[in-house]
DNA sequence: TATGAATGAGCGTTCATTCAT
DNA sequence: GATGAATGAACGCTCATTCAT
């Protein structure tokens, strides 16, 4: 044993990293059902059985592969959730960072939807970011900002609504278009779509089909 | 050949019924990934070869199920999109209908989901759905009850949320769960979850990239 | 369906009797570890999917080949006991047919050998064979003909010896040399190997550890 | 080169055994299918490739390991045969020797066993306890204690017997079990299991084929 | 010598598809 | 049309062996 357990364990990660890029794109290309563990040892430049150093099946190395992909977004997020913000801020800022990540990594979110109908990796990471989302939520009707309401809820509904936008990255939209579509979200989940009367709202007659906002 | 075109169209229709309806069973038993051709043609009560004479290949053959699975869905909301009426009734309405499918197909909905990720299939599915929601949004927004936005954006959002209300009565949620994050939905598309007196809207300066509109 | 079960179930039974010949042959070859699907369905005359149309897996071919080997030997041996013989005669049948099965299955034997030790299939085999030799000291033991002793054990004892008939045969003796080898193993099992005097029994002080029974 | 040959010999002697004690214990949990060179390696706390630095391949190690396991039984019978008793006498002493052998290594014959229908093992260690055992009986013959007989072939039978007393241990039998075993067995060989008095042997003349010597 | 990651042929098994009947 | 046995490529995985360090 010449290397140290540091060095070791350094290689074992760019092994690792090597076979999760091929992943990407062999799945990019092909679907997770094209994922085979030949076709991935063959992307990743080393033999079939190699694979199974770093991984003890193909299970195992799908689990890391999502991870992988999925913790810097779960990170990015939770990041956002330290500040002390007033709730809609927070709404706001959490927003931001999953659309700075969803930018990042555009090529990769649609295997990460696509994993998750795979086996049972939703049911650990969805219910990661559910909880953030509902703990904003809470705090905004603790805050007084946001009506009573089940925060659960909303915090589904957010979360649907991202997956939209993710969606909406996927299908070759602009950043722009990305960014509107923030807009509108953030707007409606705080102050819905219906006109309201009184004074608040003088510039609603403006524009009739996809308005300038 | 002693049956007429028509008769004989008709015999294969009600083959490929009952091959959809194996299909079904076996789907909602062993998932998607455990629908063989084997299998199938055996709970058809059929030889595996048959089927071929059915559909061309697999593919076709889940391409058509899928398609009759969703059909019924997709009709329910059409039909409720003839009525004239205002468009957050339409709104209501058209939640009630995927409401009362969802209850209907309860079942079934997992694996419409599950397939969606499993070949093109959302991709001429998806649009479809978008389409119906955009209409609406965009009669709101003529009809000035909504205000003006991009109604793209919001029937992507309403999209995105009724596949959560899917996922959390495929999660075990009772009906009347299931009613009350209907109701969460509607109210906060139409009127947002902040709490609005005089003074609220002016902190709404304080952020700055995901711009209020 | 053209055939009736009948037939069906008959060129199964042929199937099965070509996989089991090249089986046979195969293990002949490169023993039970070089009996591969592959190579059996390739020596078969058949692709190796094929194998899977008449048996679950591995161990159920292994099972079937097995018991097709033991079977006719093991039949071949009850059929003898049957005959309403004294002990000592029917034990010199069992080694007759024995020996006939012997020379019968000449090259199959070590086959069915080596399987033995394979898995659990001598479990099941072993005790048969071993139940019907006790039951004939038994009954020689009931008749006086036996001095009394444990019928289990000289029941071991014989199954043994058999082993190494099949053994003599095995490395490639002669019939002529095994016939002399049953010769003298009915009459060591009979009458010992010690020389005896007039009155039979005056040696019997001598030995210390392995004591008289 | 700092070590004599000596040393080093002895060294890669030391190493053997290591390997070997290692085999021991993987061949008893796991059983000879079970032994790889990984888990070899492993369990003798070395390199993989280590191993092939002393043996030159799989099948070399395990001949080795098998002469290890079977080698000081060979040599504690060896030992009884230089003793110059009367051949009936000798043959108990091998016996006892066996015995003690065989509770001594319980856990081990298992392992030779399996591994005698592994490869051509048996070949090359059978035919050393035959010779043996084939000299004890040719000596009695010439001693005037045993009938004349071919002794090749009762020296056969004792191991056949032998065998059994093995799997008799195996299959959990006490030492009290065993030690009854061995005496019926060594009555047996010497006396018969006939009862023998003036008229008995009249009979002998009814059956033809295995004939009396 | 010792190492242990890399190799890749080979394993048992599955299954979409074909085709003679 | 209907059949279902036959096919064989492809799968996930193992492991004896090699070799650069």
């Amino acid at each position: 044993m010449r290397l140290t357990k540091a060095r070791k364990s350094c290689v074992t990660t760019m092994m690792k990293d090597t076979i999760c890029e091929a992943a990407s794109s062999l799945v990019e290309q092909h679907g997770v059902n094209g994922l085979t563990m030949g076709r991935l040892a063959q992307k990743a430049g080393m033999a079939t059985g190699t694979l199974y150093n770093y991984f003890h099946n193909k299970e195992d190395l799908l689990n890391f592969f999502h991870m992988r992909l999925v913790e810097p977004y779960h990170q990015a997020i939770e990041k956002t959730m330290i500040a002390s913000l007033p709730a809609p801020q927070k709404l706001r800022q959490v927003l931001q960072a999953v659309l700075e990540q969803a930018v990042k990594y555009k090529e990769i979110r649609q295997l990460v939807v696509e994993m998750d109908y795979y086996s049972d990796l939703r049911k650990t990471s969805g219910p990661r970011l559910l909880q953030m989302f509902t703990t904003i939520f809470e705090q905004g009707i603790r805050e007084g900002s946001f009506r009573p309401h089940d925060p659960l809820h909303t915090a589904r509904m957010f979360r649907g609504t991202l997956r939209e936008l993710f969606d909406l990255q996927l299908g070759g939209a602009s950043d722009k278009e990305i960014n509107r579509f923030a807009g509108t979200l953030i707007h409606t989940f705080l102050a819905g779509i219906s006109v309201r009367d009184g004074t608040s709202r003088k510039r609603s007659k403006t524009s009739k089909k996809p308005p300038a906002e």
